[in-house]
DNA sequence: TGTACATCAGTGAACGCGCGTTCACTGATGTAC
DNA sequence: TGTACATCAGTGAACGCGCGTTCACTGATGTAC
């Protein structure tokens, strides 16, 4: 017996947007296309507008999603922690080499996900909404979360300074990384990255000001 | 009497050159083509193939001299200063909303000219060489010349770490700031990028280790 | 249980468009005498 | 100084290609009776 119809399109919905996470997280917005995401899934293309209404209807919520999926990834694996050395391991795993060197096809070495923003960042500042409103939702969230790690007494409008600047430096260091990967500058820049973040938090553990 | 040929031909070559560094500046490598550079010009695209053998090679050297264009104005403008006052001076200058406020022909509010790197990072990192090669070769350069403003008592190896990483919060903050242009999250990336640098400058001159 | 009809996930060809590159050409500039 | 020829920066049409989107269609799944 065949899968019945509302399932296999459920399912053909589901592959739509992991495969066009994982060639976003690759390869940026605009250079993966309809075909060949629906090629990817042995299907042609005529099929994506009975799932999608626009490309960008996809590829917008392929990247929310693997925004939301990259933060819980990282707050949940070091949830267990203590809380001193939660933003140091978040700093570690995201400006690691098996975060940086991410396959053709979007997958990392050691990890299922990887972080969309390196690879969309410079196409999202042209290309606007609705990209752009997608990403400041979800960078305001993990930003909110990190915040919520940093320990006290620095809470409120200092954690969430804190917060972006880390970010930045970690999508900076990965952006930079990958840019240059197979150069001696690529792991130089990541360990610089790590250094630099690392220095900041103990800066700030320390209860120093500006 | 009208121009010689070889001063026409020079002229257009020079006005290629510049034009597709202010297009690469405001959307990359990818997305202007050989058409419209010749068109800003008031030219046809036929003509292109008369002065350079490929699209990217007249990217690539576009590239190259935005890159070290941008560094020199930097370091230039700065050399009259302080020495303590000359890094967080070039912070200011890269990390500032006329940087970002790129505009969408390339140029910037109150500069003839704003870095390459945050609209080109991600395309560098899919299409690898000779932009990679590029990039590597003026990032290295730049980072050295931070690295002998860094002041001592950290010179060679510890001011290469520092430099690289203060680069990777510029190109990462401004990246970040301008895929969010227009949201309040913006301003905050900038502001947080530049105190964060800020906090590591004042760690670094006081003596601290990791 | 069996037959006739309805649904709808996916097919495959077509559309108009912009791309990088090629090439026979034009006509103003430059040179030989 | 004047004429005949050569050069070459730029023209404009064409090429093959991939793109996002549309649409008449097919055939397995689902439903009514």
């Amino acid at each position: 017996m065949a899968e019945s119809k509302a399932v296999r399109w459920a399912k053909t919905h589901s592959e739509m947007l992991s495969t066009a996470a994982r060639m976003i997280r690759a390869r940026g917005l605009k250079s993966p296309s309809v075909a060949e995401v629906m090629a990817s899934l042995g299907l042609t293309v005529g099929g994506f507008y009975g799932h999608f209404a626009s490309k960008e209807a996809l590829f917008d919520e392929a990247l929310r999603a693997s925004l939301r999926q990259t933060w819980e990834r990282l707050l949940s694996e070091v949830r267990h922690q203590e809380p001193k050395e939660r933003l140091r391991s978040i700093l570690r795993r995201y400006l690691s080499r098996s975060h940086r060197d991410i396959g053709p096809d979007g997958t990392t070495d050691d990890a299922r996900t990887g972080c969309p923003l390196p690879a969309t960042l410079g196409e999202v500042a042209t290309s606007g909404d609705p990209y752009r409103a997608t990403v400041a939702r979800e960078v305001e969230h993990f930003a909110a979360e990190l915040g919520r790690i940093i320990t006290p007494p620095h809470g409120g409008a200092d954690a969430r300074k804190l917060a972006l600047g880390l970010v930045v430096v970690m999508v900076g260091g990965i952006s930079l990384s990958r840019a240059l990967a197979g150069t001696p500058l690529s792991d130089a820049i990541l360990e610089a990255s790590r250094q630099l973040a690392y220095s900041v938090l103990a800066t700030h553990s320390r209860g120093a000001h500006d």
